[in-house]
DNA sequence: AAAACCGTTAAGAATTGGTTAAGATATTAT
DNA sequence: ATAATATCTTAACCAATTCTTAACGGTTTT
């Protein structure tokens, strides 16, 4: 679940996003004043914060230059562009002036969060209950980690690529060419029995079929 | 020098784009249709695009489908909710709509510039004990600063941008290709060896791990 | 029935990773 | 400029892993 930190001093403002946000299925925490964020935020660690710049105690400004590491959406009233241009030059990662749109505001939240994961997460394939992790280059089925050769993982990746779709053995050979030149149909039969012979023993199950004379896929096999 | 694609058919817009960026110390290149922006990707990656919907040929929804990798400024006349929602959703970096100012243009170019650069350099790069300083060209571990040379350097702060990711040797070869030009898979070996007993000296841990046939990799290991 | 294809097994060949040491190159100090 | 130092590359070796080849039996197509 995902933690926003709100920080307005308008009372009326600052309870209606986080009623809305609550609903969104955010963690709220609200603050009404920029050392009460401060405070907050040395012990604490939001995913997001939304903040307003005109604060009693600590100006967003001041506060923003402090915040490392949390993407920053800033609300504000001035609606004059030198101010846009510092801010945005100054580290926040958005800006909106009131009065916003509520679902504006949720779509660029929903942006900034899904930013901040993908540079965590990396990309992965899943196919049933295997996944296939192209940053880590690691295949993980069920919670156990299996362990695939250059090529094995090679050809497990084309075929997740294409989940139930015929993947041609030219194809294969042709994509795994750069890696394992002299690759052969013999030499394929045997990466693909490996292959499966793993999957088989991390999960008892089937995923590769053959598809006579042209190629293989991944099938919801028993 | 950094690159901006501008895609838009109407001239009037694009052309005083042009001039601005190309004034502000851009490399810009026009493109007037989807097919002509799609073309000109396939062989080339500018470090932005700005992109206009009402696109002939192929349609500027379309095309950011295709787009991966590069930050998209939307550019649309089309000012309501929903499209804006959609779009952030779909991928955008940010949404302007026409007319807009074209200084607060400028500083969103400048923050999605900034966002991918900082993303690959960064002041202090951190995993576990380590830590790289970019500015000072030092690697601390556990207090104790350690000397690497340029080259194990650079190794180093490539498996740390990518903390738990692979790096393909050819990867890392590429990357310190500029200090040594020369170098092969094999002295990539030795330079490995040398990182991970400096490494080990100052703590006794084993931090770069390698993957079978593609590179290695930072681990959280013993 | 013959030919082509798929699945399995085992063994030898080839590649890769880790290590060590020596020679080549670049950098710094005298 | 020369010597001293540091750094980089090459080579060789072993161990581990991975890839290919070959052979055999079963199945599907022609």
């Amino acid at each position: 679940m995902k933690k926003i930190m709100i920080v307005d001093d308008d009372q009326h403002i600052n309870e209606m996003l986080r009623e809305r946000l609550t609903e969104e299925g955010y963690e709220v925490t609200a603050a009404y004043s920029g050392t009460e964020a401060q405070m907050f935020l040395s012990g604490h660690k939001p995913d997001l914060i939304l903040l307003d710049l005109m604060l009693p105690g600590l100006s967003g400004e001041e506060l923003m230059m402090q915040i490392k590491g949390v993407p920053v959406i800033v609300l504000s009233a001035k609606a004059d562009i030198a101010d846009k241009v510092g801010l945005l030059r100054g580290g926040a990662a958005d800006y909106m002036t009131k009065p916003f749109a509520m679902e504006e505001l949720l779509a660029r939240i929903d942006v900034q969060l899904r930013k901040a994961e993908a540079a965590a997460d990396g990309n992965v394939l899943r196919f049933q209950e295997i996944s296939l992790d192209t940053d880590t280059h690691t295949v993980v089925c069920d919670g156990n980690e299996i362990r695939l050769t250059r090529t094995e993982y090679a050809i497990l990746k084309l075929l997740m690529q294409k989940p139930g779709q015929v993947v041609a053995k030219l194809t294969i050979l042709e994509s795994i060419s750069e890696d394992t030149p002299d690759c052969t149909e013999d030499s394929l039969k045997i990466h693909i029995h490996n292959l499966r012979r793993k999957l088989k023993a991390a999960v008892g199950k089937e995923y590769i079929s053959a598809v006579w004379g042209i190629g293989f896929m991944l099938t919801e096999a028993s």
